[in-house]
DNA sequence: TATTTAATGTGAACCACTTGACAGACACGA
DNA sequence: TCGTGTCTGTCAAGTGGTTCACATTAAATA
């Protein structure tokens, strides 16, 4: 029905979702009609009891003795997560991250059309003015007036992590409303500002960890 | 002294090392000597309970009344996630993110070298013969001689999605013990080999659950 | 050497998340 | 239409991680 936030949801719950979506979706295009918690759970490699109570903060979606619907669970996910609607995206940083993300093709993955860069960011005069994709980068100086302009939502962080935390600044003070930092730093951000990280040194430095502790065997993903 | 990992460690904790790992080698080239659980608490974003509680799963390592010496603690962390030896890698798929990964200049970050490419991989004929920093792609079926000679312990996935599961089955049959997988799928292995992610759209997903839902404000990280 | 100060290390309390078990509800078949 | 089987939704129990308070210990100073 309503999306209804109760007074917390596990943050491991969002990260779940995601997975969920992206097997609801593979289902669907494989012309599956439907499926249940224990399938999904061994897709997710969690257990049935987890899918169910994950999707049970937000509401009912499946039907007693049958399971659900692949296509509807679909769309119940994908309007939970907030991605039926379209997300004004910008890159700050042209260096090679920030390049190679502009000329992703994936963005638009579903049926209902998701993330869509609005624009792409420099500090360095000789990196402003090139084309990616049919969007030319801009000055970082020029930042707020685009946010303002394209009603940009997220932002991703691609410039070396000395400088990230300007970045941070100038997109706070743009006025964007969330983060995906690609820095490997904490950012300091006001409160209303939602930050994601997204570090694969960590994550190499974590797996080493691992590799040599094979007993602390993660029992769970999150993270990203 | 000695590592001592009990009958269970967070995974979160592991997270939080690599940020008080990064924080102090930080801290130690700016040239600053000592620090405290305080101090390391504001720059990770976390409380100083838990720092000092993550550190104590591995040992005692400050002086009461003093704090830390950046130095010792720097050392022990990186002793703590094997970061005291060399790991050799493999890049499975040569497209753009394989490219990126390969071209990438910070591995070796710190004094004691960590991380060293030994082979990179692709399927498709036309990239096998690539040279990128002074490697040469070979095909993937030469991935097994490569882990043997070369001693490898991890590898990168960067396939396409569909291709991700078998890398990860090349990779288990060539006895790699770690898998850093960038593509968006939940892959499946034996018990042995120690996975982690490494999912940009999966955090964009959540940024924008976040976005839409500001009181759900993530309370910790874990990346991932 | 005694005293003071300061910040660690840790056992216990607390809280949140996961696991479990089962009642409830729906579809299907007779 | 009633009975049966099945799988969801959820309340309760258990586990694991975080928070807390404080005793402990080391350095500095007189």
């Amino acid at each position: 029905m309503s999306q209804k936030p109760h007074l917390s949801i596990p943050n491991a719950t969002i990260s779940r979702l995601v997975i969920y979506l992206r097997i609801l979706t593979t289902l669907e295009r494989e012309g599956t009609n439907r499926t249940s918690s224990e399938l999904l759970a061994e897709q997710a490699q969690v257990s049935a009891f987890q899918v169910r109570k994950d999707l049970a903060y937000f509401g009912r979606f499946g039907t007693r003795g049958m399971g659900y619907t692949v296509l509807t669970l679909r769309r119940e996910l994908q309007r939970i997560l907030g991605l039926n609607r379209r997300w004004n995206c910008v890159i700050i940083g042209m260096g090679r991250l920030g390049q190679a993300l502009a000329d992703y093709p994936g963005y638009m993955e579903s049926n209902l059309y998701e993330f869509e860069l609005k624009g792409l960011f420099d500090i360095d005069p000789h990196k402003v003015g090139m084309q990616l994709r049919g969007i030319t980068v801009q000055h970082i100086n020029d930042l707020e007036n685009c946010v303002k302009t394209h009603n940009v939502d997220m932002a991703f962080i691609t410039v070396p992590v000395e400088k990230a935390q300007d970045a941070a600044d100038a997109l706070t003070k743009a006025g964007v409303r969330g983060i995906l930092n690609f820095a490997p730093t904490v950012l300091e951000v006001s409160e209303e500002i939602a930050v994601e990280q997204v570090d694969f040194m960590a994550g190499m430095k974590r797996l080493a960890f691992y590799i040599l502790n094979p007993h602390l065997k993660a029992l769970k993903e999150d993270e990203e």
